[in-house]
DNA sequence: CATGAATGAGAATTCATTCAT
DNA sequence: CATGAATGAATTCTCATTCAT
């Protein structure tokens, strides 16, 4: 007997999920030009063909990751930023948050940082809107936090704008470049020293 | 008559740098992967078949590139890092110094964002050892330098080494990601913005 | 639906053959360097890159042709050369089937006499493996029932690796020099004359 | 002073010489296809273009080193076929000196292996007729020696066109095939076993 | 829907030949 | 004459995408 729309649908949507992750996991190794269709079908377990069932083309499977793991960010960016603690500790609990998921999954911030790279080749026209809706969504309520923690006289006046893309910038940057093995040896160490870098500086402070 | 050695030698040369010189643009444009052959022979302004006749293939041809860019950055960290001024001067100096350049040269810091992800599939099996030769031959100056300012006590004490890593990816995430018209507007603000989170951290000391 | 293991099992046998046939005539018309993927692929009646789809590249494909001719050549000396007749014989039969046969297959000499002339560029440093090899499959039957026609009294008494060379030699070089009008046009007299000279020499014997 | 007409033309001889003895010795190794005019120049210790100074293209250059070699066999034939010794001693000696030849040039046999198979390759329509003038050449003396030897009964009566060019096949098969280790290392006995196989063949005669 | 076979456009590379000095 | 630099036509090979079952 035909299966009912819904679990076709619920069956669809599994698959995809399977693909998303299969995909995400071949970008962050490779980036868009090198990652191949074929590897992402085989780590999803499914035959080359069947996906091209569920995304028409790699750019367009490319947009769902892209689209996917922007909207987890926000969501998770979300939680943290808007609790009712002081902006300063919401600041560093988000990064640390952040380096501490690094950790876990070890190129994940290689994502951000290939994102930048191929978003105009994935989006072609439409990358400055997408741009546009990745600092709406992601930025902002960074900025926000951010203008609070000026506000409250705990950080420094910059502007908020600059100061979220240079902060963010320094933050994706520091675990991907050279080679990360004194991060997965001496992980605490690690985050503590790239947390006190950027929120103190490296200068002693009498 | 035939040229005399010193004239194929001279041609050679100059065929040569204006090779990589197209090769490095191309190579900041795009990466590795995507780069074609067929765009550096253009704007070299040779033929296709004449990048072959100098380099045996696009492998060949990255990897001199990368030579001669990193060591001219070693050239350049040496200038700077090594006056008789004080360690966290000479910092200062170089990081300002290497932001200014990036201002010259937009695409200059892709070069590093790309060199260390293309650096295994360009050199393969001595990928480690090329990293190695870049910790000794490009981090040592800038690490000897942390090691001294936190020596005189001008910085806090930290694993030299680690320091060296962290700041050195957040110096080349900063400019890495967005876009930067804020840079390219601002640039005094900008980069006085940037050396302000690296140097003294974005808290407000009292 | 998708095919069955076994359908695919079979499509990709039978395109093997069809790819290792027309690799095989090509092959024989051009030797290894001149023969053109493409023209394999027309013969084949396939596209260019389904060849990729079953060999990596032409050293492979090359690999598999010769390893199906060698085990054909294998089989067919095995049935000639095991029979329980008189050594002298069997190889009388052996020899006179091999010309019978080139005479069908008019290509078919070409095979060996390429084979030695490639095998260093196809297999590369396992090429002394695989020559190998082919003595102890090919050559050690034939070499075997030399060796049973000395100690049976009718053939001269010769060291029978350096005889098996010797014989295959001349053996395959007669139809492969000049032109094969005469053998096309008179096969069984140039059998024969071939068989009289190998067997019997020129020499008339009173 | 410019040169005089005669030493130019003494030094394009020379030129010449050098050139035509680096393609042999390159065309032995590699065949018509794989060898590569810079390996040639590089062998006769000239440079590239200096080639095409005297050869037109590489085509051109075969030919020229299929005129001098085939000249070169025919007035060695003849020298060896035109003694007043009986015609069998006269064929025994050309072919044991043939085979002493390969000693010395251990690639030498294979000029005529390949002269054959390239002989269309190089010359296109005209082949037809280089053939015809290698059998009235080269062949023509062997074959009235083959002849004179069966008129005076001490070889079989047989088709002497057919004879020499079985002969010949033979002759150049034997060492083309599978290592000669064997060869150089016991040329002596090999060359009498050659011999023996040849003009007694392989059976017994009591 | 699922699949792997099939494909061809496009990129890298080779090498005989031409050309400027 | 001599030379090596320069070239592009021809070839191998890759891989996203389509197709038959």
């Amino acid at each position: 007997m035909p299966r009912t729309p819904e679990q076709n649908n619920q069956i669809r949507q599994q698959r995809k999920n399977q693909i998303l992750g299969a995909a995400f996991e071949v970008y962050t190794e490779k980036g868009f030009q090198s990652m191949e269709m074929g590897d992402v079908a085989q780590k999803a377990d499914i035959g080359r063909g069947t996906l091209y069932h569920y995304y028409k083309n790699k750019t367009m499977l490319m947009r769902d990751v892209f689209a996917l793991k922007l909207e987890e960010a926000k969501i998770t960016a979300a939680k943290t930023l808007s609790t009712d603690q002081k902006p300063i500790i919401r600041l560093e609990s988000f990064f640390r948050q952040e380096l501490i998921a690094h950790l876990h999954h070890p190129l994940r911030y290689r994502f951000f940082k290939y994102f930048f790279e191929d978003v105009h080749e994935v989006y072609a026209d439409s990358a400055e809107k997408v741009l546009q809706d990745f600092e709406t969504n992601n930025y902002q309520p960074l900025m926000t936090t951010f203008q609070q923690a000026i506000d409250d006289g705990t950080i420094k006046a910059m502007n908020p704008t600059r100061l979220t893309q240079l902060f963010w910038g320094a933050f994706i940057g520091m675990p991907a470049y050279i080679d990360n093995s004194d991060f997965l040896q001496n992980p605490q160490e690690w985050i503590e020293d790239a947390m006190t870098i950027l929120f103190d500086g490296i200068k002693k402070h009498t």
